[in-house]
DNA sequence: AGGCTGACATCGC
DNA sequence: CGCGATGCCAGCC
């Protein structure tokens, strides 16, 4: 269960040096009301095939306050993740305060709001 | 050392 | 149109 794993979020010792970092600065990044893509993640990390490594990166992520977990979601502007935050709303409240609307779980104008790092980064 | 898991992405039935 | 299976990679048991 991910309660097993969700203990070890925060390794006591710092050898926290990997990919994460990197998705988190990117996460960090993403100018507000914006959205990216785990799929745009994994490709500016270079592991664009597997965007799951993002999504594992990410379920970390989500004990940071500082990474703005909520402007990532999936390939289609699904906020699938929104079931991991605190809430199940928090996510597109953060979302719509941020004039990002969201409808059924979807983010609205995706493709506008779409902030891809290996484009805005490079 | 081997196997399981994961907030995805895609194709297949 | 819905559910299932597969690929990818890294971390953890």
């Amino acid at each position: 269960m991910f309660m097993a794993k969700l203990k070890q979020v925060l390794p006591s010792g710092a050898r926290d040096i990997s990919f994460f970092e990197q998705v988190y600065e990117v996460v960090k990044l993403i100018p507000k009301g914006r959205v990216t893509s785990y799929g745009a993640i994994a490709h500016f990390l270079g592991t664009k095939m597997s965007a799951r490594m993002v999504g594992w990166a990410m379920n970390a992520a989500h004990a940071d306050p500082s990474i703005p977990a909520h402007r990532v979601v999936n390939r289609n502007g699904l906020l699938t993740g929104k079931m991991h935050f605190a809430t199940a709303t928090e996510m597109e409240e953060k979302l719509n305060k941020e004039k990002v609307k969201v409808k059924e779980d979807q983010v609205m104008d995706f493709e506008k709001k779409f902030w891809d790092p290996s484009v805005e980064l490079t």
